[in-house]
RNA sequence: GCCCUCGUAGCUCAGUGGACAGAGCAGCGGACUUCUAAUCCGCGGGUCGCAGGUUCGAAUCCUGCCGAGGGUGCCA
């Protein structure tokens, strides 16, 4: 996996005064990200090559640092040379020499190499790097957490789904995303709302209410039958039956006469509560629910953004209809905001709605979670909010691909035929929180994602999930194991973890703050479930090569100690930006 | 027709301008008197959909084509 990291040359010169010493001593918060602070010394040896005349002058690109895939190419490599080599008319192994030529000392940098074609190779001193573990360690809970982030009001938006129904696979997806997304934002270091986008008016509410109705006259014997495009599953017989239950015929009205409203409202409050209770299975609890209903209430922000919208003459009156004259401002084509019948569209309420968190609410940024079919609404809305004066730069939008539901070889139809799962409750119930979770989380949101109930059911090796998990339970074994020992971290030497296993698991470890980076920067949660892969692989490589508890060795043994507790954070953390379990033992 | 996303190992997927393209699973062969074998080690497996182009360098960027999914003025 690359990662890279940016920084401007001409923003890095050195703080006066500053001095970087060999002490490994020197006060660090762990979660600092290594790979910044070289990028800031190449930055720093470009700008005094440059100043001692051995490199020409010119404007300093962006210091990209990658992780080469060949452990021989070192820890960091820096493609500049072969990126300025035209620029600057020189070889690129001689651009690297003389940046290399210039590199201050650094406490954590054993070396710098220069590799054909004219890569600058930077390689960490292992001293440092076992020293990490300690300040890890130290860091607990708090490593790669805090001011990291930009410190900006941020809501997420996810799921939404209309309270209609039951949440299904997809909408499952959106929230294991969502959810995930929120967590990494917010450890670091913004401060993010969750948000669910309840659809409780408009034309599905009231074709919900409709069925509703004619179920719940079912109950009483009637022969009232399902409404024209009415909703087919048998679900609603079971509201319908509850409010029965709890409320009797209070709601049941002279035959042919319209519906009481009061029963489609109770409807969409017991849809509601079962859509909360199916999410907190999952570990999504939302800060705040958010009504459309109430968005469109006299004197709301619907009728105020309408309103400017006239005001500013993005909106004219055609065909009976009322239109945002969107191609007017850039859009392919104009479109209705008022239906002919007089109700709004989804899009006008939308509209509105964002208006809502982007200015009215102030949120510095509102990132919706999308299935991928309502991906032509994405430039609209933008162009909306551009319109308003809102900024669009502000709205991001992640569309996530749908989602095909199998059993091994045989894709389960999403239909709603008897026997088969359909609900997010079903798979959840079937496979678990934990591995449901994971198995959302590992593809990139814009790939379409195979959801094989079969793998994620299996208790055993083929499931990644529990290969994580289980990395965590030996850990709390072995600390149990040294307690009774006598044997604890406290004391120990980290210097003596010079193991290969050891200084890969340490180095494992110091990527979680650049994976976190990465998920943040590219509103992409998909990153961690690999990386939680890669850790606990690390530590497994680990476990079968370095004995831990070892009365033998005291010493080394608490220096042990100290890389597990380590681990065992950055594991437990990594899991729990996931919301999935850290089990004690499996 | 036009727009968006995707096409990488048998399967599920990472990698989206760098160095001989990676992981898990599946297959084959090894390792438990030792802190949990839900583990580890090794082997085999790829014209990165196809064809051009840009570049010192392309799975990655551009163009065209093929294939899958989604969208496309009064559904959400």
């Amino acid at each position: 996996m690359v990662r890279r990291s940016r920084a401007r040359a001409a923003l890095l010169s050195p703080p006066p005064g500053r001095r970087y010493t060999r002490s490994w001593s020197r006060a660090r918060g762990a979660g600092e990200m290594i790979r910044d602070e070289f990028a800031n010394l190449v930055a720093r040896a470009l700008a005094s090559a440059q100043a001692a005349g051995d490199l020409p002058a010119f404007a300093a690109p962006e210091i990209d640092l990658q992780h080469p895939q060949r452990p021989e190419h070192g820890d960091y490599s820096a493609n500049l040379p072969l990126r300025i080599q035209s620029l600057v008319r020189m070889r690129a192994v001689d651009v690297a020499a003389a940046i290399q030529r210039h590199l201050p000392p650094h406490e954590a940098l054993a070396e710098a190499r220069v590799a054909p074609p004219g890569f600058l190779n930077l390689y960490l001193a292992p001293g440092w790097v076992a020293s990490q573990a300690e300040a890890i360690a130290r860091d607990g809970d708090g490593y790669a957490t805090g001011d990291r982030g930009g410190g900006e009001r941020v809501q997420v938006e996810y799921v939404s789904a209309n309270p209609t129904g039951p949440l299904h696979v997809g909408n499952g997806r959106g929230a294991a995303i969502g959810s995930t997304l929120a967590n990494v934002l917010r450890a670091r270091g913004d401060e993010v709302e969750e948000e669910y986008y309840i659809n409780d008016a408009g034309t599905q509410v009231a074709i919900f209410a409709r069925t509703l109705y004619a179920r719940y006259q079912q109950i009483f014997g009637r022969d009232a039958p399902i409404p024209e495009n009415g909703y087919p599953g048998e679900y609603i017989t079971g509201i319908a039956r509850r409010i029965r239950d709890e409320e009797g015929d209070r709601y049941l009205r002279p035959e042919g006469q319209e519906p009481d409203p009061g029963l489609g409202e109770r409807g969409i409050e017991l849809m509601l509560e079962e859509i909360r209770r199916d999410l907190e299975a999952i570990g999504v609890r939302y800060s705040n629910w958010y009504s459309e209903r109430a968005l469109q209430a006299e004197g709301g922000p619907y009728h105020t953004v309408l309103e400017r919208l006239r005001d500013r003459g993005h909106v004219v009156e055609r065909e009976g209809a009322v239109w945002f004259a969107s191609s007017e401002v850039g859009e392919e084509k104009d479109n209705v905001l008022i239906r002919s019948d007089g109700v709004p569209t989804y899009f006008a309420t939308d509209i509105a709605y964002h208006f809502d968190k982007l200015v009215t609410r102030g949120f510095d940024r509102s990132i919706d979670i999308w299935g991928a079919d309502h991906q032509g609404h994405v430039s609209r809305l933008k162009t909306a909010m551009r319109a308003l004066d809102a900024s669009p730069e502000a709205l991001d939008v992640v569309l996530y691909q749908l989602v095909t539901l199998r059993r091994g070889d045989r894709i389960v139809p999403l239909s709603k035929r008897a026997g088969e799962l359909v609900t997010l409750a079903d798979v959840v119930e079937e496979v678990g929180p934990d591995a449901t979770r994971f198995f959302f989380l590992l593809p990139s949101a814009g790939s379409a994602m195979d959801f094989d109930l079969e793998l994620a059911k299996r208790r055993s090796e083929e499931n990644p999930v529990y290969y994580v998990q289980y990395a965590h339970a030996r850990i709390r074994g072995i600390l149990d194991r040294a307690r009774e020992a006598g044997l604890s971290a406290a004391g120990a030497d980290a210097a003596l973890l010079v193991h290969g296993a050891e200084q890969t698991l340490v180095r494992k470890l110091l990527l979680l703050p650049e994976v976190l980076e990465t998920v943040a920067r590219e509103l992409a949660p998909h990153h961690l479930p690999h990386y939680a892969q890669e850790l606990a692989q690390a530590f497994h490589v680990f476990y079968t090569q370095c004995r831990v508890v070892d009365e033998e060795q005291p010493e080394l043994s608490r220096a042990r100690l100290l890389l597990l507790d380590a681990t065992r954070v950055v594991l437990a953390r990594t899991l729990g930006l996931m919301s999935i379990t850290a089990p004690d033992r499996m």
